[in-house]
DNA sequence: TTATTTTGCAAAATCGTTTTTGCAATTATT
DNA sequence: AATAATTGCAAAAACGATTTTGCAAAATAA
């Protein structure tokens, strides 16, 4: 692992650095070295185990087989698994993953865009803060490839990929209103996400659909950067406050995790007192007692999906059709005991 | 965010390059730029939104602002929350993670440091594989900033921050004693990682000191690559076949998940038929029921040290007679009910 | 045999910066 | 007043690769 240049590898072979420069690119017909040569570069390039500078390489050809990741937190089991199925698919391409965490703030996403941009990504994946918009607009005219994952902009023609969040939700109550449970309580995030809008838009569309007037206090909306035990007090206050609802739909892990957590602080039974699905499947909600039903993101689909729309724009594939609605997986329904 | 390079900023002041990077960079006073000029050519580098591109200052000043973080698997969530408080401590340097798994691939982990050293990475964050030594010593001799995180290699002198793997597991053997249990069984993996090691011998040193003999019978090795639902399996059968065992300790948390999920395969109640432990504290293991007794790794300080560590050979401050041994912290043994 | 094309490679330009060197014009020194 | 030192900036070199251009020598064509 010396420094070794391509300079060094040229005087050993007795040649000019471009020599083994169209060598070592497999461009030895258009450059037409001779096979004899070439196969001596080869050799010795591979006995002193030289690897170009990737930051030369990079400044030379515009290219840096890196692609920037933006998430919110890779330390949500979400996020944290989405990264390493994009980082499975993503390494088949020989490409690497520079990624950075938005913490949900929208100056700091805007940052690390310009700063990516800057560091010369071949690409972007995003999983874009509620309001990026303009730095996504920005990004969309220097024609970086770029794909929206997890949540989307409907009004930005943009290559997204995500869950079906409204089937979710519609899963969710369609299974509450078939085991006669009427009274459903929807804790979501304060975010204005499309994903979380839409999940709560399913929701109401579900009470409408089954008659039902959508009562507002059976919303709550968790600010979410509160600290996890306040998110824990919210809903339990939550709770002790409608004791009417027979059942609850977490939109998201975190908030299902606190809400597991609030539930005992309420010594609730789960199902007898209260029915409960959360968004994302977790170990947690596996082997909880009673086991919490789910809606489970096809995680590895939605990354393989992300990664073939990015390489398509890497590798200028004809465009196919860029389409303006987004690519949407269905959610699995796992049923357990808390429904 | 369009392509505008230092040459466009030089000749909007109607200056040189070599002009606009002095000023740029603070260095008006050494290359005696006039403080009239410094202020017009940040002015408009400032309107414009001028950012050198980081490839050519990568080439040129040789530094790119980023670290290689290479841990076992992103999606674990130790290694999800490590990555997180890295990311945060290092954020504060203006640096960048570049991350990749190992998959506990030995040829992998070294392909990915080969990989990482030729992107010209400012230093390495490593949470090494059983078999990284001979890329570990290569690297050392680069002179590349580099930590170890989560396991060290005794016979090599790296700076590394760990958790007292040892204090941990003695931390749970005294309080299975304390609490009248004297059949405890381990499982771990069988991997010849240090940590993994140590964990291993302070169990064995624990029975010794209370004068029981060790029964490599209790000792169930898991092989780390096996589907986690062969895991479970073999965590069944071990109980099975181990009746007289009051008690587990699982070396990490995804064999205490497993062996969760064996536990209640078996029908066993937990503490009354067999009280456990895990290494690493999850959401899972606080919210179960009854709630598992954890030994909690101080992931945030760990992190903080390491950058430390690492900013300290990155700056090269007076190498503080870089100790041996490696950093480590003591865990905290969370009580709950499983025991 | 001479003109033309092809072969095989070297030399030079280039990517966008930073850093070193150079060089007038001004200021200070004797 | 002549010399030396300082000021203020431009010009050039360098980082390590890729790509374009150039140019003898060999091969082919006329």
């Amino acid at each position: 692992m010396k420094k070794i240049s391509i300079k060094d590898i040229a005087k050993m072979a007795g040649v000019a650095p471009s020599t083994v420069s169209s060598v070592l690119n497999n461009k030895n017909k258009e450059a037409r070295i001779s096979d004899a040569l070439a196969d001596k570069i080869k050799l010795i390039s591979k006995k002193v185990g030289y690897r170009p500078n990737s930051t030369a390489v990079s400044l030379r050809t515009g290219k840096t087989n890196i692609i920037g990741l933006i998430v919110e937190d890779i330390s949500n089991p979400f996020f944290a698994l989405l990264a390493k199925a994009l980082e499975d698919e993503i390494k088949k391409h020989d490409y690497r993953i520079l990624y950075c965490s938005t913490e949900n703030d929208d100056i700091n996403a805007a940052d690390l865009v310009q700063m990516l941009f800057h560091r010369q990504v071949d690409g972007f994946l995003i999983a874009p803060t509620a309001g990026m918009k303009k730095s996504l607009i920005e990004l969309t005219e220097t024609n970086k490839p770029l794909v929206l994952i997890d949540r989307y902009y409907p009004e930005l023609k943009i290559p997204s990929v995500l869950v079906d969040n409204k089937l979710g939700i519609t899963m969710c109550m369609d299974l509450f209103w078939a085991k006669g449970y009427t009274k459903t309580g929807f804790i979501t995030t304060n975010v204005e996400q499309v994903n979380m809008l839409e999940r709560e838009e399913a929701y109401r569309d579900s009470l409408k659909k089954n008659k039902v007037a959508v009562s507002e206090k059976f919303i709550l909306k968790i600010p979410i950067n509160l600290p996890y035990a306040e998110k824990v007090k919210k809903i339990n206050l939550f709770i002790k406050k409608n004791p009417v609802l027979d059942s609850l739909i977490f939109s998201t892990n975190y908030l299902g995790i606190a809400g597991l957590e609030a539930i005992k602080l309420c010594r609730l039974q789960i199902p007898q007192d209260i029915a409960i699905i959360s968004f994302d499947d977790l170990d947690l909600f596996r082997l909880y007692t009673p086991g919490i039903t789910t809606i489970s993101q096809p995680i590895d689909e939605i990354a393989k999906q992300a990664i073939i729309l990015l390489f398509n724009q890497i590798n200028k594939n004809p465009q196919q059709v860029s389409q303006r609605k987004p690519y949407t997986f269905p959610p699995h329904l796992i049923t357990r005991k808390s429904v």
